[in-house]
DNA sequence: TTGTACGCGTTATCAG
DNA sequence: CTGATAACGCGTACAA
């Protein structure tokens, strides 16, 4: 038989602390298998008993350690972890929703975690995430040193990369379609006239500035000319340094007549850079500042539209992007197999 | 002694599985307690089993398991469970990220869910993350019914309420001056002359909806004024349906002179509507559209200052009153004490 | 300094 | 249909 501490030691304990399988057993005269069983779906329990189980559960507020039951061999935590580089990003939040949204339909918990961009922090969160046996990881990585991130220091959990491709990483990974959109929008700007276009964007080792940038260049060449190395900015992170790199090339003897930019914070770095060189800014009564900079910004971002400089974005979409992640994750765990990484590519849409 | 599965067991795990302190323990040529120990701070090991053991631990990858270790008696699991309303809100995201950033520090994890405004999924959270052992709770709660985060049905986990108090809920609580914020704007839009002032915002039932309805009506009260009910709408939850609501003001016969919204979603749908009323947007080149409805709006947002139509927000720091939450709960489970709870208030501030 | 025994809460297995 | 047993990985208590 199986003592527990003292004399009454039940008793003691449904007072302060969380009851277990075993307060409810007594609670409800059968044993803690019985209660396992009822609670696991039922089968083979006479109702009578299974009752008075599930009464006792109600009184007692019981609820499954789901630690200690994720002990057992082949059990799984119902836990993923997600890394995100920064949810302060509106995009990176609706990121994180669409990933809730597909992961709690299936009962899993997400365990969260912020980079920041920084990888040394993200190498952290992982080594955490397996020791609290996350079922699977949803990254959007940094980048550098990967070593982390790879097969032989995962072992068995499942990877899914998202918004960036890492070299050298093989797992299941959703990206959008960066060079396309980046194409696209910059050829909209050269098919108005445009042949001085700035680029603005973050450092080119990120994997999807590089592929803006690509994208950029491709519509150059493609439509016979040059990108002006003068006018290219990488390596703005947040609005404040974009607002100074586009301030920069408002100086300049030639200025750029259009703007590129590669993420949302960019733009909005471009936008309060051409407010701030504008004479005023709108007013009940007075003019909008004018502008013959053409802007086109990669990512949309809520108000876009209500911008008082004309502003076209290539949209595509965050929740999705999350959705899609989860759900190659739940694919993974459910087949538990060993098929080749799945690679989905998100479209872009440029919204004139 | 302990057998484990069949013959060379350790053997066949060591491929596949994640490494046990067994592993570790059997690689280095210690007992497992050694390597425990190690692991704890490494008082009382001769250097040359630590080295040992350490050098295990680095080359097969060992992590503690928290879940297990979590089980016995007394000890935590590390992990606090973060209910935000909604994370697609920048406010909300901004709010996880402060507490993020304290707990982090604390070397805490965070358990992050989505009620989506649902109280009945709040509960389902809250049972979920009692299940899994949290240390605390961190809740933007719903309203509605809070039995399930009752003293009697949470037990010993510490709670924190964030942004929004709650009838009945004796816990450590951070809100923002919502009456005062309230105050301050509707006084602003009062001593410029209006009188007839549109009020838009969320249900009343939600605290702070109440709290900001409070302070605008204390605005009036104490200018002498009256609030005009056919002016007020309340239940607008996201932009789209406060648009519509706006839209309809604008159509009264005698429609307000000056708008006081809520909170961020209510005023983006007002801004929204004042555009689509005006002849055209701004464009290079062209006049921005007029509004003489003086707006001030609850809740600063990111592009607040470039909205072509004047405007004033009350701002405040939602990524501080993450903080303050993630403090107040560090606070109760580092003293572990029966202290009256908190309450934080944090300051508004009406930018002109 | 090091190791053994045991129990944390749960459930698979097997016996009844 | 039900219960006793053992084991999951770890750390406290105690023994050596």
């Amino acid at each position: 038989m199986t003592v527990r501490n003292d004399a009454e030691p039940t008793q003691q304990r449904r007072m302060s602390a969380v009851p277990t399988i075993h307060d409810v057993a007594a609670h409800a005269g059968v044993s803690p298998m019985t209660v396992s069983r009822v609670l696991a779906g039922g089968t083979s329990v006479r109702p009578a008993k299974m009752e008075r189980v599930l009464a006792a559960v109600a009184e007692l507020g019981y609820r499954k350690n789901e630690n200690a039951r994720s002990l057992r061999p082949g059990q799984r935590t119902g836990l993923i972890g997600v890394i995100i580089t920064n949810v302060s990003n509106p995009y990176y939040a609706e990121l994180q929703l669409g990933v809730e949204e597909v992961l709690s339909a299936e009962n899993i918990r997400l365990l969260v975690g912020n980079s920041g961009e920084d990888p040394a922090r993200e190498r952290q969160l992982v080594a955490d995430f397996i020791g609290r046996h996350v079922d699977g990881l949803i990254v959007v990585p940094t980048g550098g040193d990967t070593s982390h991130l790879s097969e032989r220091s995962l072992g068995s959990i499942p990877l899914v990369l998202a918004s960036r491709e890492l070299e050298g990483i093989e797992a299941d990974t959703v990206v959008i379609d960066d060079v396309k959109g980046a194409f696209e929008g910059t050829s909209q700007l050269i098919s108005e006239g445009h042949t001085r276009i700035a680029y603005l964007g973050n450092m080119v080792s990120v994997f999807t500035s590089k592929r803006r940038y690509d994208g950029f260049e491709k519509a150059h060449k493609d439509a016979g000319i040059e990108v002006v190395p003068e006018l290219v900015r990488a390596g703005q992170r947040d609005p404040a340094t974009a607002q100074d790199a586009m301030e920069e090339l408002l100086q300049l003897p030639d200025p750029p007549t259009a703007v590129f930019s590669a993420n949302n914070r960019n733009t909005i770095g471009v936008l309060r850079a051409l407010r701030s060189n504008a004479l005023s800014f709108a007013q009940p009564g007075e003019t909008a500042p004018r502008s013959d900079i053409r802007v086109v910004g990669f990512d949309n971002f809520e108000l876009s539209d209500m911008m008082p400089f004309l502003l076209n974005v290539i949209e595509h979409d965050a929740r999705e992007l999350g959705r899609q992640a989860g759900k190659l994750l739940v694919r993974r765990l459910r087949e538990n197999n060993n098929d080749a990484p799945r690679k989905v590519q998100l479209p872009t849409h440029l919204r004139i």
